[in-house]
DNA sequence: CTTATTCCCTGATTGC
DNA sequence: TGCAATCAGGGAATAA
């Protein structure tokens, strides 16, 4: 499920690969959901001969800034994937587009649970316009995250994974985030003390960076444009690791159910739930 | 404004 | 072995 490094590091190798080549043929739209907003024929006629100027990247959503006023913005949601080849595809399975690029590119977007969307857009802040900060950027200081959770009674990790809150943060992140710095993710998100919200900050920033020098987190869905998976998932300390020992003092990390989502963490390092390091 | 729940979708896993 | 039920989860939509 790519996050913040993931896009990241899918946008950095994109970037470097098809930024100024044009849509040189009309996009094969397999699955006519994948486009939001527009009708596939309006899409796609849109995107025949625009020249790929720019790729930046805003929480978990890639932005491709074409030669005209339009805006091409994809979203991978939880198991999609863009990968770039020389050769022709040669099976449609998973395949919901293909976008036909200068040099024989072919730029394919796979995608098995079919949550993922594209928009092409003359604003992006039509798509992006609600999210929060960017976690790596300078301007995110702890003070800033302390204004974001202020008077917020939902669970931390609830609101962490609020694309409102903080742009880019997802289940594994938070998890890894939340066990860095030794906060229980049920505490109410309003609740954190000064150093608790420059600890949550700092683990934050130090969590994301980490992983994307890693090129990322792969389970079984990510993979990069070229095909080959993330380095980051040996590197996990919480997330997915349940009844394996904390690698801080060696208890067993446990999950817990949180709206809909799993939540792992280290129930002597992080407390237990309804226990006195409950906040 | 807030928080909680439902839904989309299908591969993997679990249960019988 | 096979088949059904369950789980996973980003985030929009909906409900409260």
């Amino acid at each position: 499920m790519p996050e913040l490094p993931e896009v990241e590091t899918i946008r950095g190798e994109l970037a470097s690969r098809i930024v100024g080549r044009a849509f040189v043929a009309p996009p094969l739209v397999l699955d006519p959901r994948l486009v939001q907003r527009l009708f596939v024929q309006e899409f796609t006629q849109a995107l025949l001969g625009q020249e790929i100027s720019g790729i930046s990247r805003r929480g978990k959503y890639l932005l491709f800034r074409l030669s005209g006023p339009l805006t091409l913005i994809a979203h991978l949601k939880m198991t999609g994937a863009l990968l770039l080849s020389a050769e022709p595809f040669t099976s449609v399975r998973h395949l919901r587009a293909v976008f036909f690029l200068g040099g024989g590119l072919e730029l394919r977007f796979s995608d098995p649970r079919r949550f993922g969307a594209v928009w092409l857009v003359p604003d992006p802040a039509e798509v992006v316009g609600g999210l929060g900060p960017e976690p790596l950027e300078q301007g995110f200081t702890p003070g800033v995250l302390g204004e974001r959770l202020r008077g917020r009674k939902a669970p931390l990790k609830a609101v962490l994974l609020d694309q409102g809150v903080l742009a880019g943060l997802g289940n594994i992140y938070a998890d890894e985030a939340l066990f860095r710095a030794g906060l229980a993710p049920w505490r109410a998100a309003g609740s954190l003390t000064a150093p608790e919200t420059a600890a949550l900050h700092g683990a934050i920033r130090a969590t994301l960076a980490e992983a994307l020098a890693g090129g990322g987190t792969t389970f079984s869905d990510y993979l990069r444009p070229d095909g080959s998976p993330g380095g980051f998932a040996s590197c996990l300390q919480a997330h997915r690791r349940e009844g394996q020992p904390c690698y801080r003092c060696g208890a067993a990390i446990a999950r817990l159910g949180l709206r809909g989502r799993s939540a792992y963490y280290c129930p002597r390092c992080q407390g237990t739930p309804g226990g006195e390091r409950d906040g």
